[in-house]
Order: structure tokens, then sequence, then C-alpha cells
DNA sequence: GATCAGCCTTGATCGAAATCAATTTCGGAC
DNA sequence: GTCCGAAATTGATTTCGATCAAGGCTGATC
């Protein structure tokens, strides 16, 4: 737990930006007042690691602003991202002390952590965090489910055109604009973040770029900076049903 | 739900098997009698769909006796198993009324239903079912990033291995075995549900198979019947950290 | 005990992505 | 503006697993 953690002055749960959206959403009151005592903020820079896989993690936390990585690597140096951390996400496992993953600060990072003791505490007492948990659980394992398909069946491609097409969509969300049409966002991660999301290569990763480029289903100024012209044109070259079948 | 759905004689909660691993592990007297007046009991044959994707589903459930696949198709047919599911796990989501996946019983399967309104009825009432669901879900989430780093890292042997360690590993428990040396299971899957499952081609398969066996990693009667000769040798073909470093 | 069908194995070939290897571009610091 | 280094691109080649294509078991059915 080598971290950068300066602690940022108090921030009411009130004027919180994830407040509606994070493990705490269903919490009033009395509830809120409990989570604002054992909670304290911490800031990452990127590329910062913010715990180890195995490391003693005595806090589970929000992500309050920034994006962060989960992931797993082997002996020899192969990763593989398992999860994609942006804000209102959860860190860490109830009843679990040790990290199970590597979790690392992709952009400037800030969280919002709970000890872990008083946090289990309230989740015994109190039925409102532990249902909040239970429905974000849910919907990362679906989120888990989607990217397995994406990870065993998918072309280079494919997994390119769908990784953007996500990016795309929770950029959209979070500015409150349709995801129809133009659409006009910044990678938030770099090629090698990429390859290790979709189980590929750097280089893969930006000879498909290129592709999609020539072939018009996006533009590119700077290395980050994107535009795609026809969403549709986009979601067509992700191998997805493209009509409702996707998951909410 | 077109299913060959012959309603077992009532079972008592009391003799189940999987009492203390399923949802309804931490209920007790009053609870556990209020889900006995919501279940009812389902069977189906090897190979049988027990719901497809996009199916209303007006019920979640425990399997109790067989094993079945959760599985998504591509429009094109190339299809990836995105859930194994074995005695005591669960089946549906509660709040979602149309299946995510497809669910095919692969060998003959016992399922204990719940009807959905009720079941989330008393999950709004009462703290445990809740509570457990959550605790399964962790683990379901586990191991589905587990299964992502297999997915998008490893090669097709260590994928084999690592199908060959869980499923020996899972027999084990069943059995209150060890998983140390000398370990004797069947195989529950067919080639290709063992190339869903890994992201493979089902020729793939038979060949690391085939190439495991002449090394002597393991050892074949009929196409079914496995055993490992050493158990560490199987581990050290999977790619993962061999000591401790895994999940628990 | 012959036949058949489903499942599996094995061989030959192909192709997509990995690997190895230079450059090039861009963004930030000075 | 210029310089530097990390990040990205692009090219050449290799490799692993997919694909195409025969056959071979095995156990159920008649």
């Amino acid at each position: 737990m080598a971290a950068n953690d300066q602690a940022l002055a108090h921030v009411d749960c009130g004027n919180c930006p994830i407040r509606h959206r994070a493990v705490c959403a269903r919490c009033e009151g009395d509830e809120l007042r409990q989570l604002e005592e054992m909670k304290y903020y911490r800031t990452y820079d990127a590329g910062q690691t913010v715990v180890w896989s195995g490391d003693k993690m005595d806090f589970v936390a929000s992500v309050v602003e920034g994006i962060a990585t989960l992931s797993q690597t082997m002996e020899d140096g192969r990763t593989q991202m398992v999860g994609l951390l942006l804000p209102s996400d959860f860190v860490g496992r109830p009843g679990r002390d040790t990290a199970a993953y590597d979790v690392v600060a992709t952009t400037r990072l800030t969280v919002c952590c709970f000890r872990k003791k008083p946090f289990e505490q309230m989740m015994q007492d109190t039925p409102h965090i532990g249902q909040r948990l239970l429905e974000m659980t849910l919907d990362e394992l679906d989120a888990a489910r989607e990217w397995m398909l994406l990870l065993g069946r998918k072309t280079a491609r494919e997994k390119i055109a769908s990784l953007l097409a996500i990016i795309a969509r929770r950029d959209a969300t979070l500015k409150l604009s349709s995801v129809t049409g133009r659409v006009v966002f910044d990678l938030p991660l770099t090629r090698e973040a990429m390859a290790d999301y979709l189980g590929l290569t750097l280089e893969t990763v930006s000879r498909q770029i290129s592709a999609l480029k020539r072939d018009g289903v996006i533009q590119l100024e700077g290395k980050r900076h994107i535009t795609i012209p026809d969403m549709q044109q986009l979601l067509d070259e992700t191998g997805d049903d493209t009509d409702g079948g996707m998951l909410a």
C-alpha cells in the first residue's frame, strides 16, 4: 500500500458526484452519516499502483473521479485486464483481506475509501449497502460475461470496434449525449492497456485501429482523440447483435 | 420455456443435498418455510435447453443435481460458454425478467425453482437470501475473471490443463478427497463443449488432449475417463502460480 | 451381430495474430 | 521553437490454432 495518499479536504456526501450511482446510492440520513464517519479520500497519479495483487487491503472504496484498471499477471509477464473501473465503481471485496488483482490508476484518480471493519459491520446491520452492492456485482458479472465472449470468439477487428463502442457509450452517458450518429471522445487508455483489455498485442491493436481509420469507420486526431462519424457503422463492426439484443 | 418439466415429488429442504451451499444456505425456520412455499422442482434431460437467451423467465433457481452451461451465441453461430453451473449454483437474476444467456443441461439436470415475484419480495423483506446471493455472485465474478485470463492470454495447452484442473478440483471437493497426487474423474463435457468453454475449436481440444496424454500428464480410458497420475505436473502445465497464489 | 449416428481423432493446409525489428510521431519540458 | 523520450506505427517473418477433409470408435437400436 505504498501510495501517494494525500487526504483531501472532507467532501460532503450530499455534493458527491457519484452519490446516486455508487455503493452508497440507497443510503440516506443516518446511514449516510455512518458512512461519512468511516470514509476518507485518496488520490493517485496516472500510472500509480493502488494495490498489488496479494497485498493486505484494509479498506474498500468507490472510484470518485478518474479511471483505474484491474488486472492479473502471469509469472512470465503475460497480463490480462479483468476490470475497468470508472467513477462510481467499487473496489475491493467485503470479507476478503488481501487484494486479488492489481489495481492501477490510468488517469489521475480519486477514491472514497471506507475502513473495512466498520463497512462490513454496517453491511450486517443495514440492508441498503448490501442490496446496492449486489446489484452492482450482478452488473459487473454481466459485463464480465460479455467480455468473455469478446476474448474467446471475436476477431481482432471486432475486439477493437467493441472496445471503442463501449468507451463511446460510457462517454455519452457521462455527457448525457446520445450514442447515435456522430460521436467524439478521447481514449483513456494507451495501446498497451487496450491490448491487455482485449487479449491482443499492442502491435495488433495499432494495426487494427489504422485499418478502421483507413476504412473510414473512425477518424483520429493525435493518438487519443477519436471521432466516430457514424455510430451504427462502428456497431456493425463489433459482431454483436445490433438491434436490442444487448444487455441494458 | 418449452421443457420436459415433470414436477418431482416434494423434497424437504432439510434433506436437500445443496442445503448448506445454495442461495438458501443461511435461511432457517420461518424463512425456510417461506421458501418451501414458492419452490418447485424441474428436471431436464441431457442436451435439453432450459431457457433461450431473450426468453421470458418467471423464476430463478438453484441447480440441485447435474450440470448445465450458460452460453452466448453470435449471429453467425460462434458460441462462447460464460458459465458452468454445478450443484448449488444459482440461475437467473432477480430484477430481470428475460434470460440473458442460453442455459442448457449437459447431463440430466434437476433444479429447484422459486417463483420470481415472491422470491424478489422475500429478498426485500429478509436479509439472508440477499447476503448469500451477494457472496455467491462475488465468487462467480472472481471465477469469471480467472476465466478471462485464460481466454485472453493462455495457450491452447494451458487452457486444456486449466480446465482439467478445475474439473479435478471440483470433483475432489464433491468426493471429499484430496487434490494431490493421483486423481481420477469423468469429463462431464463433450469436446465441443470444452472448446466453447475455452475459446478453441473442438479439433484443437482433441489434439491438445492427445498431446497431454502422449506426454504422460494424463491417461485416458475411453473418451471421458481421465486419470491424472500427478496433479502437480498438471498444475505446472496451467501457467498459473502453482503456490498459493490462487484464489480460495 | 450388423448398422448407424454421434463423437472423436488425425492429417494437410491456411491464415490471423504474434513476434521481431526499425522508424516515426507526438506531447511535454526547457 | 527545440529536444527528448514514451507511445505508436509499420514492415517482415513466424507460429499457433483454425479450417478443411477423411476416417475411426463406441454404444444404442433393430
